[in-house]
DNA sequence: ATAAATGTTCATATTGAGTTCACATGAAAA
DNA sequence: TTTTCATGTGAACTCAATATGAACATTTAT
């Protein structure tokens, strides 16, 4: 079950968004101002906050600060009043994750609940995304649009140490120190062969492309 | 985190109880009498209940009546004053799960909170369908559009568990920390053959299939 | 108590990731 | 151009991880 935080002074549109959001199937709380929002916080689970910025007492800027100075990793989405730019920014530098504008479209705010969720989701089960390819650490997994390569784990590490810097050059030497481990006595041509291994399972990824600098190592290349 | 919500009015047993439960590492929410118990339910993620039946306003009663009558499904634990067989039965038949008599054992109260706590989400998790397969929980069962297969435990739990987070490569320890306990000392090898009996009684199926991962573990891969 | 079902262990076969090797290729140095 | 040397590549090899059949042990049902 998804729990949202709904922080809102205006009690209408307080219960306008509540009643949107259970419909949407999600499960919500609310709050007032930011003060009651961390009490909730702190008592509840909550997936994501939903807050305007203009409260009494805490308002939306000092409840995100609060919100990123613990350690809660909450996406949150602000509200602001009318087109003023002041706050987006300030929004924004305080750490929200996306905001929307008065009067609120409620379409739009199901659409980004589901994006912020979503994403939020992606990032918990983190891992590294370039352009359309997406690497996932703990399934050794490499996905594209079209497919889902699934590596083995020397070749995993090896393809996620390279794509987590592009253009880096890597010697041989310390590919294995990190791979393979500083005390293991295997040869450098082993990375060779995985390298090799490598080029031929993506060779039709457009995305990106290993890179041999002679008499150095490899680095990945990001295309397009 | 598991929240309690207390709900007592006299406030030094209120207090206890807290304490008690705080102790046994549980978040603990409170509230006077039924009334305030709505809205703390209404406003926090609250996963079980701990009320008396005897308070001002709104009693133990109309509480438990409240809640079922809306959809939160809330295991509850009744507390009566004395041994009065009228509000057992009262309270068993407006929606309790369990109930307690004054004066209160804390060790009960803790062993009961447990119980109540394994059911309601055993309850809670108890189907899982993938497709056309259907997994119950209670019944051990796997069912397909043609066919049901009736699983020993240790097989049902293990596919139950792969088939929950698919993709996800779990490996031979975290599959008997979970399903044989942290502390039983059995071969992981065990995990093998329960893996190659699964395989064999579902070669046939279409919808899934579990994938070893080399130096890793098991994982499932919902096909078609 | 006995039989049947489930769970565990074990011995052996099979597999495949990781490694090595031998030779091919191609860039840079001479 | 020729030579040299780093890298590419296909294939063989190795060995630990896994698969598997069957025996053995334990629990559950009859």
């Amino acid at each position: 079950m998804v729990n949202i935080l709904v922080v809102e002074d205006d009690r209408n549109l307080q219960k306008l968004m509540k009643a949107v959001l259970r419909q949407q199937g999600y499960n919500v709380l609310s709050a007032n101002d930011g003060g009651e929002a961390l009490e909730i916080i702190d008592k509840s689970h909550v997936d994501l906050v939903i807050s305007d910025i203009m409260m009494p007492n805490m308002n939306g800027f000092d409840l995100t600060e609060a919100l990123r100075k613990s350690n809660y990793n909450l996406p949150i989405l602000m509200i602001t009043a009318k087109e003023t730019l002041e706050d987006k920014r300030k929004g924004f530098l305080v750490g929200t994750d996306d905001y929307m504008v008065k009067p609120i479209d409620m379409d739009e705010m199901g659409f980004r609940v589901a994006a912020l969720l979503r994403r939020s989701r992606i990032a918990n089960e983190a891992r590294l995304s370039i352009g359309e390819i997406e690497l996932n650490y703990d399934t050794l997994t490499v996905k594209s649009k079209e497919e889902s390569v699934l590596l083995p784990k020397k070749e995993f590490y090896l393809l996620f140490k390279l794509l987590s810097y592009p253009k880096q050059i890597f010697t041989r030497q310390q590919i294995m120190d990190e791979i393979w481990g500083m005390d293991v006595d295997t040869d450098e041509r082993t990375v060779d062969v995985h390298i090799k291994r490598l080029r031929e399972k993506f060779s039709h990824f457009e995305e990106f492309e290993i890179i041999t600098v002679r008499g150095l190592g490899y680095k990945v290349e990001i295309k397009i």
